[in-house]
DNA sequence: TAGCGTTGTTGGACGACGTTCAACAACGAC
DNA sequence: GTCGTTGTTGAACGTCGTCCAACAACGCTA
C-alpha cells in the first residue's frame, strides 16, 4: 500500500514538465551566477534531481545554457511584439515600455540573455545576434520601406537595438528615467526614418 | 663552458616582457576559442612556459582573461582617439574609419573585447561597460554641451556606441559597406545633437 | 494482481581542468 | 665562488563536465 507519507523515492515527471523545470532553474542560476560558477550539480540540486538528467535532456551543459538563453529571449520578443492596430510611434513606445518593465522584473536575467553569454562561443553569439535581429524586424513591422531602402533600414533598426541596449545600464542604475530612455530611443529611431528616402512611417509622429 | 647549443634549460625573462608575452598569447587564444575551451595548459604551451607562471603573474585564469580584455580595449580606444585639430565630423569619421580598420585586422579579437566576455561575470561586464563609456566620452570630447544637457548627451553617445556595435556584424559579414556604416553612424549621432537643446557641434556638418 | 516493456532517473567512475605550493634554477652583486 | 633574489617548474589536490550501466516508476496486457 502507498500513502502520502511514503512517496516514491524518485519522482518521475512528465518529460516536458521536467524540461521546463530545468530551464527555469537554469535561468535562475545563470541570472545570478557566472556560467562557469554554476555547476551541473547546482542545477541538479535546484531541481531535486541528478546530474545525469541534464545530459539526458540537453546533451551538455553548454547545450542547456543555450536553451535557457533561447527560452528567455523568446519571452522578451513576445513582450515587445507591437500592437498591430496602433500607429508606429504608439506601438513602439508601448512595446518598449513593456520590454523595460519586463527587464526590470528580470533584471539579472535580462543581462544573461542579451548582454552576455559564454565568452567567444560562436553558437552563443549567434543566438544573441539572432535575438537582436528578431527585435529589429519586429520594429520594422509596421513601417513601409521601399525595396531600395531595405538594406539601410534593416541596418538602422539593428543599430537602434544596440542603441537601446546601450541605454539600459544607465536606466537600471538610475542615471536615466524611463521617459528619457523612451524619448531618446524613439527620437533616434524615427528621425532617421523621416530623413531617409523611400521610407514612410504610417501616421508619422509630430 | 656554454655554447649556443646548450641553452639554459629554463629561459628567464624580464617580468614585463613575460607579462606582455602571456597577454599576447592570451589574446590570440581567446580570440579564436571560447573562454572555457582555452586551458591554462594551452596558454603555457603557447608561451613555452608552465601553468604556474600564469598564476604567478595574474593570480587566476579569470584575472588573466580580464587583463587581456583591458589590454585589447586600451588599444581600441587609442585607435579611436580623435584628432584634436579636426572639426567634429571629420574627427569622428576618421576615428571611426581607423577603428573599423583595426577591427577588421583583429576581427576575432574584437569580438572577444567588446561583444563578449565570460557569461554573467560582473567583473567582466564592468570592464566592457567601462570601455563603452570611455569611447562615448571620447566622442563627446570636442562637442560643446551645456550643463543642463549633459545627462542626455552622455546617454546619447553611450547609446550611439551600441548603435555602431550593432552595425558591426553586418559590416563584417559583408551585408554593409564601410561607407554605409560611417554614414548611418555619423547621421544618427549628429542629427540628435543638432535637434537637441544646449548642444553645439563646432563647424557643424552640412 | 502479476508480469513486462518503456522510459524517466540515478550516481559511481573517469579524464580534464583550475589552482596551490614547495622546490628549483638562472642571474646579479660582492 | 658564494649568496640572496626572483623567475620558473611540475607534482599533487579538489572540483568539474561527461559518460554509462544499472535502476525504478509507470502503463499496459492477461
Amino acid at each position: 500500500m502507498s500513502t502520502a507519507q511514503d512517496a516514491p523515492r524518485t519522482r518521475r515527471m512528465d518529460s516536458d514538465a521536467r524540461r521546463a523545470q530545468l530551464l527555469e532553474a537554469g535561468l535562475d542560476l545563470f541570472s545570478t551566477t557566472p556560467y562557469d560558477s554554476v555547476s551541473v550539480d547546482d542545477i541538479a540540486a535546484a531541481t531535486n534531481s541528478s546530474r545525469g538528467l541534464l545530459y539526458h535532456y540537453f546533451g551538455s551543459k553548454r547545450g542547456f545554457y543555450i536553451e535557457v538563453l533561447e527560452a528567455s529571449a523568446a519571452e522578451l520578443v513576445e513582450v515587445l511584439r507591437p500592437d498591430p492596430d496602433a500607429d508606429a510611434l504608439t506601438a513602439l513606445t508601448d512595446g518598449l515600455r513593456r520590454a523595460l518593465q519586463w527587464i526590470r522584473e528580470h533584471e539579472a536575467g535580462y543581462l544573461t540573455v542579451l548582454s552576455g553569454g559564454i565568452g567567444t562561443d560562436p553558437e552563443v553569439a549567434a543566438v544573441v545576434e539572432q535575438v537582436r535581429d528578431a527585435i529589429g524586424d519586429l520594429v520594422l513591422t509596421n513601417i513601409e520601406v521601399e525595396p531600395h531602402a531595405r538594406t539601410l533600414a534593416t541596418a538602422h533598426v539593428r543599430g537602434w537595438v544596440g542603441y537601446v541596449e546601450g541605454l539600459l545600464p544607465r536606466l537600471l542604475d538610475g542615471q536615466l528615467e524611463e521617459d528619457q530612455v523612451l524619448g531618446l530611443s524613439t527620437t533616434t529611431l524615427f528621425t532617421w526614418f523621416e530623413a531617409a528616402d523611400g521610407i514612410k512611417v504610417p501616421t508619422a509622429p509630430a
